[in-house]
DNA sequence: CGCTCACTTAACCAAATCGTTAAATATTCA
DNA sequence: TGAATATTTAACGATTTGGTTAAGTGAGCG
């Protein structure tokens, strides 16, 4: 039971926020750096609402932090449920890893077995 | 070679198919190997045609193979999608990373370079 | 044959999703 | 102060989702 990873995170919603390509092309532009809504807009053909929905979808996901800065509005990818997301499929990953896989995903177990934390690489708060 | 499973994976019905904890559960099951309709369904409470309907969103997502023998239905877990949304998920895992998760993707990236599948990772572009 | 078992399909409903336009809010600047 | 900018909230509508019950299909069996 060391696999207590992220207690908060709720996988549900984090895979719904990952069905919409808006939402991954939204992830995909913060994993390069923070950006403001009208940035994070500008791609999409579609409405400044709209945008805003997605990102509380990926607000309430956990996925992204929204902080003011004057009457701009930075957002900030948090990667940890991501990362929870990661370790869910990871624990099937053997169905469809071949022999070479398998040697990354033993050096990844000792790595894990060192470092054992629990909690951990989701940064806490 | 090449393209049996998988010639191009959406990731939207994937994530889709994963939001929802019954078909997160299915997968689980599935992975364990084959079952019927009736095996998938009986640890749930919700009722038969309910789980025909995730059965239905997991073929479509393409995570599933449903092949009748006599009169079961056998189901059977294609892992093709989840890799895909695991290679998806990759691309975004040195956000998590700390420095010995860097390690072991380093051997992995070393891994993906030695063996020439393109058939089994979804690695677009 | 006729019944039962294993499922699917149909029909329906409530709630959520995803988009829109119009209005509200808040901050900066001339 | 007042206009412009950045973003959210409100209200609406079409579509999808996730569940239900009831009826249909098809294989196995007494």
């Amino acid at each position: 039971m060391v696999n207590r990873a992220k207690a908060s995170v709720d996988l549900g919603p984090v895979f719904a926020a990952l069905a919409h390509p808006i939402r991954r092309a939204i992830v995909e532009q913060l994993a390069g750096g923070d950006a403001t809504v009208g940035e994070l807009a500008e791609p999409h053909k579609v409405s400044l609402p709209a945008i805003s929905k997605h990102l509380r979808v990926l607000e309430d996901a956990g996925l992204l932090q929204v902080e003011p800065e004057g009457r701009v509005h930075r957002c900030q990818l948090d990667a940890a449920p991501l990362s929870a997301a990661f370790g869910w499929l990871t624990r099937y990953r053997v169905l469809w890893e071949d022999r070479f896989d398998r040697l990354a995903r033993h050096l990844e177990e000792t790595r894990k077995t060192e470092t054992r934390e629990e909690t951990t690489h989701a940064r806490k708060k």
